[in-house]
DNA sequence: AGAGATGTTAAGCG
DNA sequence: TCGCTTAACATCTC
């Protein structure tokens, strides 16, 4: 379940392998996966040079020398390798990339939600999740103003509006448990009835947590890996996520899970107070 | 064997 | 029009 960490991961280990490779040739064996006709999309790539892989949100962008870029998002499951060309594809093998240097570029997932999309450079504001999508958790661009301003109107409870792509890009539902963790905020609370204080803290811990998860390698908490199939470390540093039962580290109560917006959601009971409408 | 897990978005509602 | 909620997607794990 790649977050923004495990995306940012994937997509530095894809820049050390397939970088400045060209495609010779295109296989589509699940064309639903993609935006356009298969042969549009085999036609559009044959023979060009990724010249940079970019990312934004939880979205890889794969650009190419022809002024086009691929949209590639991982969903729940989605995952890259690079083998040899001529190895035995995987059972959830949907897209292989054939290079110019007897590797093939190989996409995977066994769950078939994520997604590709080709698109012309500059038409990124077209799709409905990219065109949409909020600012990246850094210093620079989540400013206090900006989330103080739509958390202020903002009258659901946080943990949805932070799983909100187009609040912010780049939180999971794992991240999410562990900033507000960590912010000694209840998931359930009303939103627009989070103090000054409380944003700043908000805000600075996800800005960390970003910063540090991507440090680590990202967190294989599933089936997570990276682009050579290597687990992440930061598992090992999580707060609240997958602790239901065990003692809270602050303050030893029993860390509970329930269900919020659809999402299996944990947190302290004693920490994290519940402030509502 | 059936419930649960997970990210995103279309559709529905007020 | 906007913001929030719900369901659907597809498959594997427990």
């Amino acid at each position: 379940m790649p977050e923004l960490p495990e995306v940012e991961t994937v997509r530095t280990g894809l820049t050390n392998l397939v970088e400045g490779s060209t495609i010779n040739r295109v296989e589509v064996i699940y064309p639903k996966m993609i935006n356009v006709a298969p042969e549009v999309f085999k036609n559009s790539l044959a023979g060009r040079k990724i010249i940079k892989i970019d990312r934004r949100g939880k979205y890889l962008l794969f650009r190419f020398d022809n002024n086009i870029t691929l949209v590639s998002h991982l969903r729940m499951e989605g995952k890259y390798d690079v083998e040899t060309e001529g190895t035995a594809p995987g059972k959830h093998t949907h897209i292989i990339f054939h290079l110019n240097d007897d590797r093939e570029l190989r996409y995977n997932d066994s769950r078939k939600f994520g997604r590709m999309y080709l698109i012309h450079n500059g038409e990124e504001h077209t799709l409905s999740g990219l065109g949409t999508l909020g600012p990246e958790p850094t210093e620079q661009d989540l400013t206090f103003e900006y989330l103080k301003k739509i958390m202020n109107k903002s009258r659901g409870k946080i943990k949805p509006f932070l799983l909100n792509q187009s609040h912010l890009a780049g939180l999971g539902n794992i991240y999410v448990d562990e900033v507000l963790w960590m912010s000694k905020i209840h998931p359930e609370t009303t939103t627009s009835l989070i103090s000054d204080d409380e944003i700043k803290s908000l805000r600075n811990n996800i800005i960390e947590e970003m910063k540090n998860a991507i440090k680590g390698h990202g967190t294989t908490v599933h089936s997570y890996s990276n682009a050579y199939g290597e687990a992440g470390q930061f598992q090992d540093k999580l707060k609240v996520y997958g602790r239901k039962g065990q003692p809270c580290f602050r303050c030893g109560s029993k860390i509970e899970k329930t269900v919020v917006a659809q999402r299996g959601t944990h947190f302290c009971p004693k920490c994290q107070i519940k402030v509502i409408k």
